[in-house]
DNA sequence: ACGATCGCGTAGAACGATCTACGTGGATCG
DNA sequence: CGATCCACGTAGATCGTTCTACGCGATCGT
């Protein structure tokens, strides 16, 4: 009767199959409440031999998508794989899919990123390491649940947020070197829009922190170069080239970490004997023999899980927000060794 | 009238807002004919005003979702980033919106995503480096329009692939090793499900040919290993430590590569003097002083924009197939200089 | 002058699910 | 034994779009 447009089932095909209602067979896919065993058994049996499968688009108008997006600032930095690979692993096994959408670090493309996935009825947002306003953020969370990951947020009633002690992680790394007998220790950071709540910035205020319990306030430096991996190059190169070369540089991430063992290669400054170098996030690149990079742990696929955790209960009806806060650790090797 | 459920404006809101019909709206929205100067000026005003937004899973429906889907077995790999990025940048200021979805690379997981992706009416998919059979990439083609990258079957006329010339990529590394005076050179591979149309088995090709054009076919040696890190790890401590251990390695790509840079570094063996290392991709890392890892350049980021131009094409009506071969590019650095 | 054509706009039927409201038997209970 | 309730299943509205079919007035061609 109905004209198969597409050879693909839909659920009439599989109602008239299986000689129930639409509304039936839907009762089926959506668990719901008054199905008896056997009907729900040939409900299955056709939906299998018809190889069925709803279409998300036409659940979205009255029910559902099981879509989640994720929203990452770039993927070049592992960080942001490591988180993905969390919520993949998390998500196996239940009705939930996944789409990453990557707004190339521009605040601009991020807002139009989150508008799209709205228009997409998305389930849920993962959004990591936002850089739009404080506001949008909170905006957002009202239409759909959220979870921020990398954002600083531990009061809000909005949306939850699943972050390392980003402080403590910038603190392990100077009571490290500072053990290690190195005082001035200068910290590379990076240029970041509306700072308060964001990674960088609590990095920075853990570092000041712990410089200032080791009585080596005089000694504060944070220096700020762009996102780039040129700009962060250029800027390491020209601290490591001053006469008042710190003996320690603590890097916010390890991409910039990476940046300065190879602008210190390249100017012939030895790794650690001339200048020890730290970074934090512990990525898979920190373990090559070739930069053996002295790194904080902040368990980026950890961080992944859990965010998908706190959204599957708040979509599972959770109202009130929840604020995780991991505990970094640290990973000593060569480049900030006395015996490296 | 209508009842509110949300507060978001749909098109009926506008129509009123503008004072005309839905049909009216949708005609602005699709840009279809029949519309008037003024009519459209009255509804694009409304649309303004309103700060209306259509909702893709509706038009879905019936019209396009204006959704890609970009698969990707792994993002830890940079390879997979710069695709990623020149697909975005080609895509700005379209309509489209790029979603990624990652199969960790399982082809089961695969499989499942690429359903996802078809559930959710997307207008095209753009599909990096498959696992799965070669009958499931010409079904899933005949469905929704595709593009392939990093897969070649230049003679399939159900879907168009961007590739790099992979073979040349690899005699381009022979070629060079070669004009260094090394003889024993053997190549790092992986194993890779239905060889054929795949990166490394086209590699493998390229290196083996590219031995035999130099007289060197008796000391062709191609090992393989997992994909994990820590298989490409073990595999490359073995080679490094055998006796009659190779004057060069050819890496499939550069993460092997890396791995490769530091086992070496590990176990004391110098590169390039006493084996020469060199990768293939030329991803952002082989840059860095530590690695400086000759590496053959793929254009990851052409291959992005190229794919994108060819799934625009097909959406704009294209139907015969294109199969897109770039040049690859040598770029020499110290893991294979004489004067490392 | 009159039918054909064209340009513009609208009514209403899809699209494929979900969900509310209701009907229908059979068991339960006073 | 009749009223009540419950378990199960269905009819039909609904979601927000697009798209086809058609109406209507003005212009065109002969």
């Amino acid at each position: 009767m109905a004209i198969e447009r597409t050879g693909r089932p839909t659920i009439r095909t599989v109602a008239e199959d299986a000689g129930v209602s639409r509304s039936a067979v839907s009762k089926v896919l959506c668990n719901a409440y008054g199905v008896s065993p056997e009907l729900r058994a040939r409900v299955v049996a056709s939906i299998k031999r018809l190889d069925y499968r709803p279409q998300t688009a036409a659940r979205a108008m009255r029910g559902r998508t099981f879509t989640w997006g994720v929203l990452a600032s770039e993927i070049h930095n592992p960080f942001f794989a490591d988180i993905l690979s969390g919520i993949g692993r998390k998500l196996e096994g239940t009705p939930y899919q996944p789409l990453l959408g990557v707004s190339q670090s521009s605040h601009e493309t991020e807002s139009s990123l989150v508008e799209a996935m709205l228009d997409r009825q998305m389930d849920g947002l993962i959004w990591i390491a936002p850089r739009v306003t404080s506001d949008i953020l909170h905006a957002t969370a009202r239409l759909v649940p959220t979870v921020f990951v990398a954002y600083h947020e531990a009061g809000s009633e909005d949306f939850d947020t699943v972050n390392v002690d980003d402080e403590k992680a910038a603190q392990l790394a100077v009571d490290h070197l500072h053990s290690m007998g190195l005082r001035k220790i200068s910290m590379i950071s990076v240029n970041w829009p509306d700072r308060v709540g964001a990674v960088p910035h609590l990095r920075e205020r853990g570092y000041a922190m712990a410089m200032r319990g080791h009585g080596l306030q005089d000694l504060i430096e944070v220096m700020h170069s762009e996102e780039s991996a040129v700009d962060v190059g250029a800027l390491t190169a020209r601290v490591l080239s001053r006469r008042d070369r710190p003996e320690a540089l603590l890097c916010w991430n390890d991409a910039a970490a990476l940046e300065a063992l190879s602008e210190a290669k390249r100017v012939g400054i030895d790794v650690p004997h001339d200048v020890a170098i730290i970074g934090i996030d512990n990525t898979a690149f920190c373990r090559l023999e070739q930069n053996s990079l002295t790194s904080v742990d902040v368990f980026a696929e950890g961080l992944g899980e859990n965010a998908a955790r706190m959204l599957i209960e708040r979509l599972d009806g959770r109202t009130t927000a929840k604020h995780i806060l991991l505990e970094p650790q640290l990973n000593v090797r060569r480049s900030s060794s006395k015996n490296g």
